[in-house]
DNA sequence: TCTGAAAATATAACCCC
DNA sequence: GGGGTTATATTTTCAGA
C-alpha cells in the first residue's frame, strides 16, 4: 500500500467524523495487521476491486482514521530488551516545559498525562538497567518532579496498535 | 516498501543478533516513521541504491529487527477516545489462563506482567467510560483478581513505536 | 554494491450502476 | 455518490557485472 505522497493526502479537519462502514473497518483491520498488502490482495479480502479499496484508503487517510503506516521494530533485537512504565509525580502540574523534552530521547515511547495517584505516565524502552537508571536520574533532575515509581516489564503478552472493530462500536458517552 | 510475501521473508532464529550498522539504523528509523517510502526514496535518504536498501530491508525482516509493518489507526477517529492504563492485582500469579483471554478484546492493546506493587498492566482503549466500566467488570470477574487501579489518560504528548537509535547503542548489561 | 531490464503494482481516466 | 474495467506510469525485483 505504497506512497501516500503521490496521492497528495493532505490533512483535513479530521474531526469530520466519516462514518465507517463494514468495508472501511475490514480494510483498516487488515492494514493494521499488515500494511504491505497490495490493493489487489486487500480487495480480494474485502470483496472489492483494487481501485475501490485504493480510493477508500485514500479517504481514510484524509479523514484521519488511518494516521500513517509504520515499520514495527523489535525492541530486544534492537538492543533494548528492557521495557518499563514510569509514573511521575510532580508538584503542581508541570505538564509542559522540561518534561516534554523527554520526547526527544529515543528510549521514551509514550508520554501521557493521567488521572489517579500520579501525574504523568511514561513508557520507556532501554538497553539495560543502567540505562534505565540514567533515564530516571534525568527525570528526577527535572524541576518540579517529586518522585517516580517504575514498573519494569517481565514479559509482554500482547502489544499492538489501535484496533478497528469489525462491528459498529457502541455510541460514545 | 511493499509485499513481504513475494520476498519470502520467513522467520529465522531471530536471536541471531545481526550487528546493525549505520545504514541499517537509518533505514529502520526512516521506515518506523513512514513505511510507505519507496526503495528509491529510501535509498536517496541513506545514500544507497534502491536494490541495496531492498536487500537490507529483506535481511532486517529475516533477522527479526523489522517485525512487520502496520497501519497506525487513530483511536478517537475510530470511536475510541478513552485511553487508560489498568493495573491488576491478583492473588498468586495467575498470569496465564483467563486473563490472557482479554487479548481477544479489541479494546485491549497491551498486556504486560510487571514488577512493583502490581502484577499485570493493561493498556486499553475504549469508546466511553461505560465501555471502560464494562471492561473493568470483566477483569474483576476473572478468578484470582483482587483489584484494579485505573489511570485514565487525559492527554497524550507522545505515542510511537520502538525507535532505532542512529548511534550505536551502549552495550547491554 | 551498482546498473539496467523484467514483472508486478499503484493509480489515473473513463464508464456504469 | 460509489464501484468496476481498462490503460498508463511507478515501482519492485531479478539479472548481470
Amino acid at each position: 500500500m505504497p506512497n501516500a505522497r503521490n496521492t497528495e493526502a493532505v490533512r483535513k479537519p479530521a474531526s469530520a467524523a466519516r462514518p465507517l462502514d463494514g468495508f472501511d473497518r475490514k480494510i483498516l483491520g487488515a492494514l493494521a495487521a499488515d500494511a504491505d498488502l497490495s490493493y489487489a490482495e486487500l480487495g480480494q479480502r474485502v470483496c472489492l476491486s483494487a481501485p475501490a479499496v485504493h480510493d477508500r484508503v485514500k479517504k481514510l487517510r484524509a479523514s484521519g482514521c488511518l494516521r500513517r503506516t509504520a515499520a514495527i521494530l523489535d525492541g530486544p533485537a534492537l538492543g533494548k530488551p528492557l521495557l518499563a512504565f514510569v509514573h511521575v509525580d510532580s508538584a503542581g502540574w508541570g505538564k509542559t516545559q522540561e518534561l516534554m523534552a523527554m520526547a526527544e530521547l529515543p528510549e521514551v515511547e509514550e508520554i501521557h498525562c493521567v488521572t489517579g495517584d500520579t501525574c504523568m505516565l511514561l513508557k520507556v524502552r532501554c538497553a539495560s538497567s543502567r540505562a534505565l537508571e540514567a533515564l530516571l536520574a534525568r527525570i528526577y533532575a527535572t524541576p518540579g518532579v517529586k518522585g517516580t515509581r517504575s514498573y519494569v516489564v517481565l514479559s509482554t503478552y500482547l502489544e499492538r496498535t489501535p484496533q478497528a472493530e469489525i462491528t459498529e462500536s457502541l455510541e460514545a458517552d
